[in-house]
DNA sequence: ATTGATAATGATAATCATTATCGTTAACGT
DNA sequence: ACGTTAACGATAATGATTATCATTATCAAT
């Protein structure tokens, strides 16, 4: 069977998504990238977020604006401000309830939504 | 300044919304109206999906997999299959627990994702 | 009822994020 | 080293959404 090989670009997305907190999107992945191997392409960070995803050692976060990347996988929450479209992380206290809002926030939270992921009850039986 | 005139193409809209509990894509959105208005055009359900979402009449679900619609606002949540993708309706008892996953549900979750929106600390101040 | 202003439409071109393709490069077991 | 093939870089293709624009429909004022 196929395995995975080293390799410095899918290396340099993990560690740049390890050092920060701000949730980029894939082109500022690249960016970032691009700084350290300057030859980096576009198409090679996708596919390594996608592949790094999989793996379960990164989180997509999709959000009504774009898709951003967190490489930090322990369970925390999030914030996206309506007006700068920024991401930002919301740790909530064990056990909190969704209808209990964060109080050590200095913006103002109007609203949230919360999906769950797994598989219906008829993929379930297949 | 502006306002809302009366469109039947806008009014189709919202009442096929209100009708469903499948949330569908803006795509099939357009599939049901046309039923009703033939001459419907694909970007008049766009604007019109947009518009009735920011006068807070309907919903956009943003999933991984595509954006979806739901013409029902009261609190509720959701679940997205990863197979299927299928996305339903999650309804919570008030205050319980994100980590306290719903038991009156024949699929599996294996995980949640919860955001929060609102305007940021520095937005806040502008 | 008629008119005038303009919101809304239908058709379609444009945009833009993401994915697919493909020839080349590099990782790594033998 | 060598051969296999995963991974790459470059770029074309895709597909969902948005922008454009000429036409139509709404509706307040006459």
């Amino acid at each position: 069977m196929s395995s995975l090989r080293n390799s410095k670009q899918r290396d340099a997305v993990l560690q740049n998504l390890s050092e920060r907190y701000d949730h980029p999107t894939a082109e500022e992945v690249y960016i970032s990238v691009k700084k350290v191997i300057p030859s980096v392409s576009l198409a090679t960070v996708y596919r390594n977020l996608k592949l790094l995803e999989s793996e379960g050692m990164i989180l997509k976060i999709t959000t009504p604006d774009s898709d951003r990347f967190d490489g930090h996988t322990h369970e925390h929450y999030h914030f996206t401000c309506n007006s700068c479209k920024r991401v930002l992380d919301l740790e909530l206290s064990d056990g909190i309830s969704v209808n209990t809002l964060p109080k050590n926030f200095g913006g103002t939270i109007t609203g949230h939504e919360l999906m769950f992921y797994g598989l219906c009850e008829s993929c379930n039986k297949i």
